[in-house]
DNA sequence: ATTAGCACTCGCTGTCGAAGAGTGCCAGGA
DNA sequence: TCCTGGCACTCTTCGACAGCGAGTGCTAAT
């Protein structure tokens, strides 16, 4: 049985009532604070029908309908169009985030206005070392047998690494170090450095050979490992707002928001900005996160993401303020990142 | 009246019960399970005593006693011995915390170390500026007018800002001003910073000298601003572990958690490593964290404290167990750093 | 296809009584 | 003087139960 207009409507409405009343809203509150034109009785055998396909259901037989995971989805991809932010607001976002010094800067501003926008729990990850270039490399030299080699990206992320020298260096072959690794490296984009770095030791007299050796060893590790490690989080404390959001008790979903990987999965393999990404519920296959819901983007200049951001929050939450919320947010930091 | 050593043993029973049981504790209990060798009678006299004292107190009429603010004031000054940590205990610190590479590591670490040692909520700050000394400067030439600043501390922290240059400047002159800056700043304290940097723009030649005013300020700018902001927070899903911990909800404890001048609040304003202080309840002058106990303390080599690093669980806390796994982190993270 | 009416289900709320835990106090004993 | 056993009292907790109200599903009429 296909679904005729009016009954989306109803859906839509469920959804609506739901999430601002947070309480199963049943066929008479229905019929009087929506223009359906239809009585209740109608409206409960419509009812009846959407929850027959599995799309709202009831908490007990003398209760309201609620809507399901199916029902949400339904709401996200037919029934709601995102609604553009207020003039007020958009400026607030570009105010607020022009004042940025730094990347951890950017990153901290933006995390912390789409917590506030969304009044939900906000992650934004860092650009991916992965998806941008080689600035700028330095070393400095600690002591006889210690350098500290600092790695600074395009996207303005500062990677540090100490490394235990094999041998005593001068100032001048530290210096011959430095030299080599930026002319290999320096605007260069990150996909790029292993085959780069390869090629380093030969751009050095013989007897760096070993440490420059060592050097690129690191250079890799570094690259690699924390290629995508890095997110900030903010609002968690909007998960206790409304304590009724989550059956049980929200501990799951404070455990999995420690863990960084589970952060990761949550906004990761982001490939083109702009293209929202909502998983609903059970969609989410992180164990203590079925019921949350996750709204997430992809940032960057350009047609290819540098990293992503979203939001999470409960399955029961208004789709399309949080949708445009993230869209706008992800496209001023993508922009600010451009600038910089 | 003054309390007698075996209401002193009482008000320990209470407390060392209360806190394994999370149930107020009546007298028979009490009695039978530790040898005070008197009778559920008197200790009803001794808790009548303890009551009026204010360091116990009853839920209800027909409920035992639990401590007060104050009972756990007075059990954690006279009454409970650090217990150290055993063996296993200590390996695994040390074993955790030297597989870190650098100084977020480091942070990181501890942090979560603190936070499974404890299963509370722990916070580590990073260390200070103001306390650390330089080690570098770095200026990187991103285009003809943007500068990159970078500044490296003694103990492994890393600041950058871009800095907008009046004038463009060619590769030599920045190289001019770096060693400049570098001269007159290197292994200096931070704390002589500001005075050392009054002077750097006599380091270079005339035309140098507006870059050099402008780099002076964002210098002192970065360092001031930053100089405490720091901090990593882990394990607060620990708050929900037992939801009955607190009265009410959890929100305003984890919307405290969420400022970052609170937890510096928190944790700061410590001078003398290895002097653990323990806030308890309405000590904390926090609104939020009248409910909880913050146990901190400073670490770092030598006299000075770089920095504080602490946890924060309900009031109703293994004090004992916390204060010595509080102090073992401080302790390693201490060491660790100084190897640096 | 829609609607009005009606019986039915079921959660919520408040009351009541019994049970249980713990206290405070008193009188007797070391 | 201090400790102890006993006892009456208070107060929470828990289960049972009835009444209420919300909301539904079904049926018959339009």
């Amino acid at each position: 049985m296909t679904l005729d207009d009016r009954k989306l409507e109803v859906l839509r409405a469920i959804v609506e009532d739901y999430v601002s009343t947070h309480e199963p809203v049943g066929s008479r509150a229905l019929a009087e604070r929506h223009c359906l034109g239809v009585s209740p009785a109608t409206i409960r055998n419509d009812m009846a029908v959407l929850e027959d396909d599995g799309y709202i259901t009831q908490p007990h037989t003398s209760a309201g309908r609620i809507p399901t995971d199916k029902g949400y989805r339904l709401f996200v991809d037919r029934l709601s169009q995102v609604k553009p932010l207020s003039a007020p607001e958009r400026r607030a976002i570009q105010t607020f985030l022009d004042g940025a010094v730094d990347l951890d800067d950017v990153v901290r501003r933006s995390v912390r206005l789409l917590a506030q926008l969304t009044r939900q729990v906000a992650v934004v990850q860092y650009p991916a070392l992965s998806r941008s270039a080689v600035r700028h490399l330095e070393l400095v030299h600690l002591s006889d047998s210690r350098l500290l080699l600092v790695l600074i990206t395009d996207t303005g992320r500062v990677e540090q690494r100490v490394l235990q020298l094999p041998t005593a260096l001068a100032e001048h072959q530290v210096a011959e170090l430095r030299t080599a690794v930026n002319a290999g490296l320096t605007g260069r984009p990150m996909a790029d450095a292993p085959a780069q770095v390869e090629s380093l030791p030969d751009a050095v007299g013989m007897e760096l050979r070993p440490v420059m050796l060592s050097l690129a060893t690191v250079l890799l590790e570094t690259m690699a490992e924390r290629s995508e490690e890095r997110v900030m989080l903010a609002g968690t404390a909007n998960l206790t707002r409304s304590a009724l959001d989550f059956p049980g008790t929200i501990h799951p979903v404070l455990e999995a928001l420690e863990e960084q990987v589970v952060l990761l999965k949550l906004i990761g393999e982001i490939e083109t900005p702009s293209t929202l990404r909502v998983r609903i519920g059970e969609e989410n296959v992180v164990e203590g996160l079925r019921d949350t819901s996750v709204v997430s983007v992809g940032y960057g200049s350009g047609g290819q993401a540098l990293a992503g951001l979203g939001v999470l929050g409960p399955t029961r939450m208004d789709y399309p303020g949080t949708m445009s919320a993230v869209r706008a947010v992800a496209r001023y930091v993508g922009e600010l990142l451009a600038r910089q």
